[in-house]
Parts: C-alpha cells; sequence; structure tokens
RNA sequence: GCGGAGUUAGUCCAGACUGGUAGGACGUCAGCUUCCCAAGCUGAAGGUCGCGGGUUCAAUUCCCGCACUCCGCACCA
C-alpha cells in the first residue's frame, strides 16, 4: 500500500490528521498523534526500551525541550547548524550561498566563514542569479534552530534541535550518581524542533518530531573489547557496499572492516533485531555509510538506516560516531569535567549514538503492514500483536436476549488489562473489518451459546478463523498472543 | 523559497466555463430484519464549499492576496 493509502487510513481512524487544521494560518509541518496512532507510539516505545534500554542497561532521561544559548554555542548549533543563504533581489529565488559560488567559480567557502566573506566574492566575481540574471542581496544566515524569549527581558534560548545534547549536558552527574562504568549508554524520547524550510509528507519531514536517542559513552581504547558481542555475533544485517546490499552477520563485518569495530556492529545488529519485531520489512533495510559530505558537522563515521518505502529509501535512524567533539566542546565552554575513570585511568568517553526518527518508524511500520485483502473484500493492517492500537474487540453478536448484558461483563472484565474497543451495533461482519483496519489482532464475540456455556469466539485477524474459547480463558490467552516478545 | 497541480461532509469525489448560499458514493448514528464476516429496508445527522479582501442586488462559482496539501527543483543531522 502507498503512501496515499496510508494517509486516508491515517485520517479516517484517528493514527495521525494536521495540527491545527479549522485555523487558516496553521503552520506546515505540525502533526498531530489521534487514540490509534498515541497507543502505537506508546507500545513502539515500549519495545524500544524492551530491546534497546533495558537489553543493554541503558540510563533513560528526560530532558528540557527548551535549552539555553550556551548549549548550543557549545554544540556548534549556532555556526553550524545555519545555512547561508542568498536571495536574488529581482526574481526572489533563494540559494545557499556557498553552492552558488562554488558552481560559479569553482571557490570553496566553508560555509561557516563570515557572511562578509561571501559577499565579497559575489561582488568580486560578479555573481548573478543563476535564473534570472538578478542582483543577490547581502548573505544572510538561516539558522534552523527554533529561538524562544524567556522571562520579561526576553533572554535568547532555543528549542532544541536533536534531543541529545540534554545527554551530554547531563553526563557528568549522571555518571557520578548513578555509578556509572562505560560503555554506558544513556537514552531519552522526546520532542525535537527544527524549522524546515519546506517540510513534506505529513510525518515524514516534521518542524516538531520525537526523536528516540542513545547516546552511548565509551572508552575509544576499547572499541573491540565487548564481550556482550557474542549475543549479536551471529545476527545478520544489511550493509550497502558498493551500491549493493548485502545481508552479512554482525561477526562478519567486523572481519572484514566494512564496520570499524565489535562495537559499532553490537549497536547496528541490535537495532537490526529492535526493527525486525518492530514489524518492520528487514529485506526492504539497509545501513548505508554516509559520505564525507553527507555526514552531520560532529559525525567522523555515520551509518544511516534506511527502509524502502513506497516515496523511496526513507533514513529512520542515524547512527553517528562523535568521538569526543560534544564532551570536549561542553568541557571546555561550562569548564565542567566531562573525564571518567575507566580501569583506573582517567578517559574522555567517546560517544557513539543511535539516534532513531519515531514518527518515521511508525509510518513505515503502516506502510509495511497494511494489505488489501481482494477476495475478502478487506483492508488489514497486520501489526505486530503488541503493537495494535487496538489488542481486541469485544462484539456482541446482536444487542438483544441479553447479550449486550453479558458482552459489558466480558469487557468489564478486560478493559483495564488490554486495549478495548466495545462494539454492540452493526454487522457483524463490518464490525470485524473496523477491526481490521485498525489493526486490532483479536476480536472476541459473545453470541447466544455464550448465555448457556460461557464461552465466547475468539477470532483471528490475519487467518479470519475462529475458535471458542472460556470466558475464564480469555485473560491467559490473550495475555500470552499480545505480549511483547 | 521557486515552478506546476489542487483544497467542496469523517473519507473519496461531482458541480463552477453560463454567479441566485450545494450533490453522489462510501462511512457514521437510530430503528426494523438477519444472527458470525462490509447483506437488505426505513430514517437521520453531518458543509459558514481552505482563509481574507475585491467586483456585484447577490460569490462556493469571477478577480486579487495568503495559507495548506501533493509533485518537481532547491534544502534537509
Amino acid at each position: 500500500m502507498n503512501y496515499d493509502n496510508i494517509m486516508q487510513l491515517a485520517l479516517e481512524r484517528g493514527f495521525y490528521f494536521p495540527s491545527c487544521e479549522i485555523y487558516a494560518d496553521a503552520q506546515a509541518g505540525f502533526w498531530e498523534y489521534g487514540p490509534a496512532g498515541v497507543s502505537m507510539k506508546a507500545k513502539f516505545l515500549e519495545l524500544w526500551r524492551r530491546e534497546l534500554v533495558r537489553r543493554d542497561g541503558m540510563l533513560e532521561i528526560d530532558g528540557s525541550q527548551i535549552m539555553s544559548q550556551s548549549v548550543f554555542e557549545a554544540s556548534g548549533h549556532l555556526a553550524s547548524f545555519a545555512d547561508p543563504i542568498i536571495r536574488c533581489k529581482s526574481c526572489s529565488s533563494t540559494f545557499r550561498a556557498d553552492r552558488m559560488i562554488f558552481e560559479v567559480s569553482k571557490i570553496e567557502i566553508p560555509e561557516s566563514a563570515d557572511l562578509a566573506d561571501f559577499d565579497k566574492v559575489i561582488s568580486e566575481k560578479n555573481i548573478r542569479c543563476s535564473k534570472c540574471k538578478g542582483e543577490f542581496d547581502k548573505c544572510r544566515k538561516f539558522n534552523m534552530m527554533f529561538k524562544v524569549e524567556i522571562g520579561p527581558e526576553g533572554e535568547p534560548a532555543y528549542l532544541r534541535p536533536e534531543t541529545c545534547q540534554s545527554i551530554f549536558v547531563d553526563f557528568p552527574r549522571l555518571f557520578k550518581t548513578m555509578r556509572g562504568k562505560l560503555p554506558l549508554g544513556i537514552a531519552q524520547i522526546g520532542k525535537s524542533f527544527r524549522n524546515e524550510i519546506s517540510p513534506r509528507q505529513s510525518l515524514l519531514r516534521l518542524r516538531e518530531f520525537y526523536q528516540a536517542e542513545i547516546e552511548i559513552f565509551c572508552n575509544p581504547n576499547k572499541l573491540n573489547d565487548l564481550e556482550k558481542f557474542s549475543e549479536i555475533q551471529d545476527t545478520i544485517i544489511r550493509i550497502q557496499i558498493d551500491d549493493e546490499v548485502k545481508p552479512v552477520s554482525c561477526k562478519q563485518v567486523v572481519e572484514s572492516g566494512v564496520i570499524p569495530n565489535k562495537f559499532v556492529a553490537y549497536y547496528l545488529g541490535m537495532l537490526t533485531e529492535f526493527y525486525e519485531k518492530a514489524g518492520i520489512d528487514i529485506t526492504k533495510s539497509r545501513f548505508r555509510r554516509l559520505g564525507e559530505k553527507e555526514k552531520a558537522f560532529y559525525a567522523t563515521v555515520a551509518f544511516d538506516f534506511e527502509v524502502q518505502t513506497t516515496i523511496g529509501w526513507l533514513e529512520l535512524v542515524a547512527c553517528n560516531y562523535r568521538s569526543d567533539y560534544d564532551l570536549t566542546s561542553h568541557a571546555n565552554k561550562s569548564k565542567e569535567k566531562f573525564e571518567v575513570l575507566d580501569d583506573e585511568q582517567k578517559v574522555l568517553p567517546h560517544v557513539f549514538e543511535i539516534s532513531m526518527g519515531i514518527d518515521r518508524s511508525l509510518y513505515t511500520i503502516l506502510e509495511h503492514s497494511l494489505r488489501e485483502e481482494k477476495e475478502n473484500d478487506r483492508i488489514v493492517l497486520s501489526v505486530r500483536p503488541y503493537l495494535a492500537p487496538v489488542h481486541v474487540g469485544i462484539l456482541s453478536l446482536v444487542k438483544k436476549d441479553g447479550l449486550k448484558e453479558k458482552t459489558d461483563e466480558v469487557h468489564l472484565k478486560l478493559k483495564r488489562k488490554y486495549d478495548t474497543f466495545l462494539d454492540h451495533s452493526g454487522a457483524i461482519g463490518r464490525r470485524y473489518r473496523r477491526l481490521d483496519e485498525v489493526g486490532a489482532p483479536f476480536a472476541i464475540t459473545v453470541d447466544h451459546q455464550t448465555l448457556q456455556d460461557d464461552t465466547v469466539t475468539l477470532r483471528n485477524r490475519d487467518t479470519m478463523e475462529q475458535q471458542r474459547i472460556k470466558i475464564v480463558d480469555i485473560d491467559s490467552t490473550l495475555s500470552k498472543s499480545v505480549s511483547f516478545p
């Protein structure tokens, strides 16, 4: 199913929809999660906690979304998270100054150079608009961070453009108080904000979006000294080598030197296992090593985890080896000490980051899970049961003869523990179809036989088959079927 | 930001050229019927036709501006 099908499902079934849509001044790039979206997101994040945070013994924090200016002076975002742009005075086309200059004059100016340097070259080389030959306005910086003003004096601060800065800033306290030992993972789920020039495609390019980020602090001298590597050494990851995606075990990928060390391979393997359990079609995924030009300014080695969707390859996770870039910067700026003891030696940890886009991941799960079954005239969202927005539909075959009351009783027993949907009205087939579309893996139906022997039918979403089970056994049956792996 | 196409009920769309405040399908709700897979019948609710301005006696329709959505370019941690 394609992007449009997912969009329609999202709007009709309450997965997500545009923010502030009743007002004309609603801005692009902001979307809301509806009930089904929230339910699925919560379960996805629970899986993430299980498969990454708890599995690897990481710490989880929840930091402020607004952070002080100093943080971003140190992190480099104030200077580097901005593009020098020039605008044509006559046709108002906007270009990146550094690229325009390079194309025309072959002079390379780093994008972080002073604005005056760009203006100087533009006037010296008489660079004109490539569309209309018009003159350019003065070069200016477009910073993608949202600035906010704090208090009556309007002190400057920023909405964080990535969640991880809290983790770096908090690292000294966390390491001391949580009795940290390297390697130590610190994780965070939260919102980040980027003033994208042109947000697109609903959840895929947002101005306000969710990230699940993990920063693993490690001793750079011990990147191949990792006992737990044996856990994932046979896990197959799909990695792009010379334009070809090959499935290779984590062990092989290190031995062949495609991935620089066991440490990185370990987390890429773990990430693959996570997405497999999240129901993404792993055969449509790849790790792609980024070239020098594509990498973020803080990364020394970067792998993107990408998946194939109907609108092309989509980046779900950025895995960056950030070395000591962040800790050194924050140490210099704040005078705080970031060195820690590892085997009686003082080291400044390096950081490997797994930066996941939650919204994009959820979209991909929907796209990889939604299918149309023409023979049964239905659309089915075959998500993993433990991620389903609704675990179980609870239906009365008909309303009368006391079946409604009996159904309500069954519902009452289940609704605290499971995400249920109670439904008494309409044709039974239609109610099953509706549940199929929100991905409910099971439906329980109370019929006339229920009144005689306290049994109900349990319908399986994917097979449409039913089995009859005792009411007292519903809980244990469901419990097994919808629990996390 | 540029170029193109759009925006009408929860969803998908018709209507407009020829101005007189809207219609279908699906969905939703209620009732009857059926009694396990979108059946049928009856009825109902739901739209200031994206927003603002202009022309006009009258604008969803014509004109202008803006926003949003989609596609392409550019941008993109």
